[in-house]
DNA sequence: AAGATTTGACCGCT
DNA sequence: AGCGGTCAAATCTT
């Protein structure tokens, strides 16, 4: 890979370039939400169209300079990027679809030690994190562990997709209670269903079903192409894009997260321009610059209004 | 009986 | 060394 910014000499230009970019998207993000407020049938269609693509514009341009940053770091420092970003590519320790052990197992697991706990971390695996009130988000889960964590009064339990072995679906989620509101739940998901929920989780979300409720009765503004098609058919469309081919009609995520954004801005918040509320009851946080077009379920039935979202910019600088 | 959960063990990573 | 993620046998639930 190419190095576009020398580390030591652009370092900090580099921080404020992705600073502005933020900071320029985050305006747009509000000029949309204005734009949207006084929404005719048909007037403003052209305007949320500019911006969206202002929007895009900035997300893209992000998206270049923060993958750029992965390549930059061959180092340890890398390790810290990928968390947040996503690594083209996916690592190739990581692509075994199905779990190994369920086939085959011939190697004489039994005699000594087995094989458990001989597995790749998933340090690249795109993640996200929500703090909801319920744990349910429409996906079948199913749980196989749990851990008693430093410091945390509640313990951690780890999910992993039903049909992993079934689908190869690498999807896994881990739910922890707070501490100081143990009402809630931190969730944190990883990697992205790959599979064909078609039981638990159907991954089309109607429209009637999800953001109308959502959003509430004015967010009509439902998304739609690459403005944000959370929800919309676009997304299902998606899976057709399981891995990291890139779908030309690809959001980014940071598209994405905007669009939250203006779910928050146009949910329950007064006419305030405020993008992340620090005393959100619910949080949102994404890592990996994949859109998340696998997983809109989770977000179809879940978010109840006074939940807010948030992407966390300040992970990319 | 099959699927889900529990729980101690195992092991990668820092 | 020890934390945290995963495994898998045992157990529970449906």
């Amino acid at each position: 890979m190419s190095i576009l910014f020398p580390r030591s000499s652009s370092a900090t230009k580099r921080k404020r370039v992705i600073r502005e970019l933020v900071q320029g998207r985050d305006y747009a993000t509000q000029l949309k939400f204005l734009l949207q407020k006084p929404i005719g049938p048909d007037g403003s269609v052209s305007a949320k169209e500019l911006v969206a693509n202002v929007l895009r514009s900035f997300t893209e341009t992000l998206s270049v300079l923060t993958s750029s940053e992965v390549a930059i770091s061959g180092d340890h420092h890398r390790d810290e990027v990928a968390q947040n970003l996503v690594i083209s590519g996916e690592d190739a320790s990581q692509v075994e679809s199905i779990d190994p052990r369920s086939e085959g197992s011939t190697e004489s697991k039994k005699g000594s030690k087995d094989r458990r706990g001989s597995y790749k971390r998933r340090k690249t695996e795109q993640t996200w994190t929500i703090v909801a009130q319920t744990t349910d988000d429409n996906h079948a889960w199913r749980k196989y562990g749990q851990k008693e964590i430093l410091n945390s009064q509640f313990p951690r339990s780890y999910f992993r997709c039903t049909r992993k072995f079934e689908q190869g679906c690498r999807a896994t989620k881990q739910v922890q209670r707070i501490q100081e509101n143990p009402d809630m739940y931190t969730i944190t998901y990883i990697g992205f269903h790959t599979c064909k929920d078609t039981l638990k989780a159907p991954q089309m979300v109607t429209h009637s079903e999800t953001w109308d409720s959502f959003l509430g009765p004015d967010a009509n503004d439902v998304p739609n192409e690459h403005d944000s098609t959370i929800g919309s058919q676009s997304l299902i469309v998606k899976q057709e894009y399981p891995n990291d081919e890139t779908d030309p009609s690809d959001l980014t995520d940071a598209n994405f997260w905007s669009d939250f954004k203006d779910f928050e801005l146009s949910n329950d918040k007064p006419a305030g321009l405020k993008i992340a509320s620090e005393n959100a009851d619910t949080v949102y946080s994404c890592t990996g610059s994949r859109s998340l077009d696998m997983d809109f379920g989770i977000f179809s039935s879940h978010f109840c209004s006074t939940e807010d979202f948030h992407f966390d910019e300040s992970q990319l600088l």
